[in-house]
DNA sequence: ACGGTGACTAACC
DNA sequence: CGGTTAGCCACCG
């Protein structure tokens, strides 16, 4: 570990993120509103920051597209864990994707 | 204390 | 479908 999340919100965020199973996604959103917050914008932050150890790609916006500039690597390791994808292959099809806890 | 900012969202047109 | 607009909350200088 190289850096330690003094602040609840980001230790609370990387938690939702890590529960994530393979082949499923939450949005910004959505992980959020698992630890009773309203501020999807300050998840991004913390995944800017320290979600380089988590499985980042997992976490997209709520129409089901990847992090911006990160969409062609997230695409990339989402297709390989299997996760259901739009025809068009550029956005997770959340209505089968989305992991609900 | 204050205002700006952002890996966002939902509502509107 | 797509482009815009306003709303939200946590963090930083």
């Amino acid at each position: 570990m190289t850096q330690r999340f003094t602040d609840e919100f980001a230790e609370a965020v990387l938690g939702v993120v890590e529960s994530i199973p393979a082949g499923s996604v939450m949005s910004y959103g959505d992980i959020a509103a698992a630890i009773g917050s309203r501020a999807p914008r300050a998840v991004g932050a913390v995944m800017a920051t320290g979600g380089s150890d988590a499985p980042w790609w997992r976490v997209v916006r709520a129409d089901g597209r990847p992090a911006q500039g990160l969409e062609a690597e997230a695409l990339r390791r989402l297709r390989a864990e299997g996760a259901p994808l739009s025809p068009s292959g550029e956005r997770v099809a959340m209505r089968l994707a989305r992991h609900r806890p």
